[in-house]
DNA sequence: CCCAATATGTAGCTTAAGCTACGTTTTAGG
DNA sequence: CCTAAAACGTAGCTTAAGCTACATATTGGG
């Protein structure tokens, strides 16, 4: 059984794509899974570098809702990965490596958040699904978006 | 260090929400990012039995990409949790609470795809996004969701 | 200048999701 | 009807993210 790939494909209300196609997606799902906490850490340092002048690891793991061992842990791993370094006591910092990521990954952010509230999402909401939907979303859909927004922007003005 | 929570608000540029909104928001994500492998599976199963008669732990690994102990021991979660059971060799079924989720995840993930269409994103893209992004949709969001798809309908038709 | 509060570090555990390697059970085709 | 292919199961490993408990290091205030 089950061995019936291609040949029977009727057109059922809900069907299904190939093997291969979802296989895929679910790859790339997968994939922007693991790399969300990195994202989310890179986001979050820069963010409290840029309004509170520094990051401790203390206040990333309040901020996120963990326990400090936790974040010492993912901090490690980015480390690991190159994209942060720490001086004890002084606090977290970006490598350039890091500092690119954070740049792309709080452009792509904000334009979540204003295409969610463009479409009617509530404030709370919008950055509540936001700060998951986030780490999901392609290039394509980002310029998409942003063509989107541009549009509305220009329906508002006139 | 550190500890100047609320005082010290000065609106900068990237103004950082309060410490305890942004752990539940993280928090949220979170758990989201838990229980979306559960709804992937559910969803898969679901969209199997409706449209080839059955699903097979093996065919559930090749479509998601992963090997089959990987699956077998996804699945194991599911019985765990009541959404599924299994009969060696007959397939995989989902409980009245599996089909009660899947029902639930079907309709988020029509919707989701849905608006990426509906925003400009090409089908490609937007399918494999959909697969990420549904997880972080909120009740409230979908709401929004779908009164924007009413309104670009009546647009349209007009 | 010293000591308590705060920050940081370490150890060791749990759960989940992945993997490979190997074994067992069905089932279907010749 | 019997055996090979496919499906299923089990063992045991890895990595990641979370935790608690305990230990050490800094620093600011009195």
């Amino acid at each position: 059984m089950s061995r019936k790939a291609s040949p029977a494909r009727k057109p059922s209300p809900h069907a299904l794509p190939t093997e291969q196609a979802q296989a895929r997606r679910f790859g790339k799902a997968r994939t922007a899974r693991s790399t969300a906490i990195l994202e989310d850490y890179v986001e979050l340092i820069a963010d409290l570098i840029e309004s509170t002048g520094e990051a401790r690891a203390t206040d990333i793991a309040r901020r996120l809702g963990v326990s400090h061992p936790t974040a010492i842990n993912t901090i490690a791993r980015l480390k690991r990965e190159d994209l942060a370094t720490a001086r004890p006591y002084r606090g977290i910092f970006l490598t350039e490596k890091g500092e690119a990521l954070a740049r792309r990954v709080r452009a792509r952010h904000r334009l979540v958040l204003e295409v969610l509230l463009a479409l009617g999402v509530p404030k709370e909401a919008a950055e509540a699904d936001a700060e998951g939907i986030e780490h999901h979303v392609s290039e394509a859909s980002l310029k998409a978006f942003s063509d989107f927004l541009k549009g509305s922007r220009i329906k508002k003005a006139s």
